[in-house]
DNA sequence: GAAATTCATAACCCCTGATTATCACTAACC
DNA sequence: GGTTAGTGATAATCAGGGGTTATGAATTTC
């Protein structure tokens, strides 16, 4: 590839005024200078691409079909060119990953924010478990993840957003006895129930099992569904207890017939809901942009479950 | 447009190796030139296209979103630089003008005649009257005109290909009684006969009132066909006479019943039929090679006529 | 024939893009 | 914790690419 741009550019030129004066004006220099890069492009070319007479310039059969290719190379670099112009405004392709626990809840409104906010961003989702976004994230395969924090990774930069408690949900039959007396319902008082939890590997399933003051062997565990759905339904028709988080609890109650949530005593059992990039991804506006909007949907969501 | 073709190979190839040392290796630079060519592009772009971690390179989401047009522009430069590389094959894009009155017999000879030899031409005919395919031949728009010489031009360049003769060409009736003595058929003999001729503009109709001594403003003459095929329907069906050149004889007699065709006397009368170019259309093979062709497939077919 | 137009060529020079050498930082290893 | 290895950035230097002004050569116009 032994032509350049500025050589494609001065060709385009004298192809369309068809005179090398005047395309050297278009292209701000001089015309001897425009005269030997087209002869250079010759050279390189392999034959004229101009028919020159003292007072036209015509395009050769070869001159005519190069034109065609540097016109598409030129087209295509043009529109970097305006990209590059226009890229301050945002439009930005983002790969964002999200654990199972948080996306279903969550990214209806983060997305409309977005849209509705002046981040301009292009969003790209990936729902995965917390360690294998973790190795996306580090293999640069997404910018950022929202997990629940810590995220066990002391080389990615965490910001905290917002505080997602857990609410215990039940049928009305298991759970009408248990709220005469709202200050008295602590985690470690289900130690002898029956717990239904998410399968192995996501943490909502590890933080339930340490407020409760569980063990993951204990005969009083089910571990096999795949979402808070199919967990909702389950313990809805009286197949145990569960632990929902705020961010799911109107959600599901609404999409659940029978589910019965109640709130615990104070300090009620929590996860942290946070944003996390690579230490090495710094300076970067988009982060803050989008924390901004997520902290805000994320916010909205509890607080109108604290009403 | 202020960066070059150059900085994105580079930074296509650091994109793909996530390595500077090895994306120079695979450019042939130095490290410190790619590096410093990155540096500028991300200047020129206004933001950091790689996130730099001491074993690894990653594309930031600027940089992932350049990535997608830079290889526009590197794609559309390879097809012009393999175009270049290929075009000692020829595959030129010709415009091609060529005359109605030769047009329709000559060109499919011509266009197989072109596929079959080594001349690779992608050839683009243009049929226009003599007068119009030489201002565009001077115009650029066309690069060569098949035409009846002389073309009338003295800043053309003339080559011609081959006779055409003139027969006579009227219904059975007509000239039955015509072709008893070939030695006496002569075109000044027409001069009281009706001749049907094509609208005016043709050459071929300033051939024929030349070549029969007559006038344009004589009662005898008919100028009003927009073509030979129209013109031998009419003779055909005892509508006065015309002259036919060999190159139609052929093709026209097969389709058109009824047809009589005579040959005059020595001299007989023609056209020469040529190729013509610009004079500042010099050095270039694909005429000569296509003149070759255009001269083989003319003689092909007025030969057949005269056996 | 003189003047105007227009592309090509020559002389000159600045800037761009390359090189080698080295620095700064991080990670891996002992 | 110290040493070594890996890796991108920076500095000094230089060749040549690409620009300028001036001029030559050819054609056209008046």
């Amino acid at each position: 590839m032994n032509f350049t741009l500025r050589q494609l550019q001065y060709f385009n030129a004298v192809a369309e005024q068809r005179n090398f004066g005047r395309a050297a004006q278009v292209c701000n220099v001089s015309q001897p200078a425009l005269s030997v890069q087209i002869k250079a492009l010759e050279e390189t070319l392999g034959g004229s691409l101009f028919e020159r007479q003292a007072r036209d310039i015509l395009l050769t059969p070869l001159g005519r079909d190069v034109l065609d290719y540097a016109r598409q190379v030129l087209g295509a670099a043009d529109r970097l060119d305006q990209f590059a112009k226009d890229h301050s405004g945002g439009h930005r392709s983002l790969s964002i990953g999200i654990i199972p626990t948080i996306a279903p809840y969550l990214l209806p409104g983060v997305l409309a924010g977005l849209r509705s906010s002046d981040v301009s961003l292009r969003v790209q989702i990936r729902e995965a478990r917390t360690d294998r976004l973790l190795a996306m994230l580090r293999a640069g395969e997404i910018d950022a993840g929202v997990v629940a924090l810590p995220s066990g990774s002391n080389e990615l930069f965490e910001l905290p957003l917002f505080e997602d408690r857990f609410l215990l949900a039940g049928s009305h039959a298991r759970l009408d006895g248990m709220d005469s007396d709202p200050d008295a319902l602590r985690p470690v008082d289900l130690q002898t129930a029956q717990l239904m939890l998410l399968d192995d590997g996501h943490c909502l399933t590890d933080q339930a099992l340490e407020v409760c003051g569980q063990d993951r062997s204990s005969g009083l565990i089910n571990m096999g569904a795949s979402s808070l759905a199919t967990l909702s339904r389950l313990v809805a028709e009286g197949f145990g207890l569960t632990l929902m988080p705020e961010l799911a609890a109107q959600s599901e109650a609404h999409a659940v017939p029978g589910l019965k949530l109640l709130r615990f005593t104070s300090p009620q059992p929590a996860r942290t809901v946070g944003l996390v990039r690579r230490l090495s991804t710094g300076g970067e506006d988009w982060f803050d942009g989008l924390a901004e909007v997520i902290r805000r949907v994320g916010n909205d969501i509890v607080s109108a479950t604290r009403t």
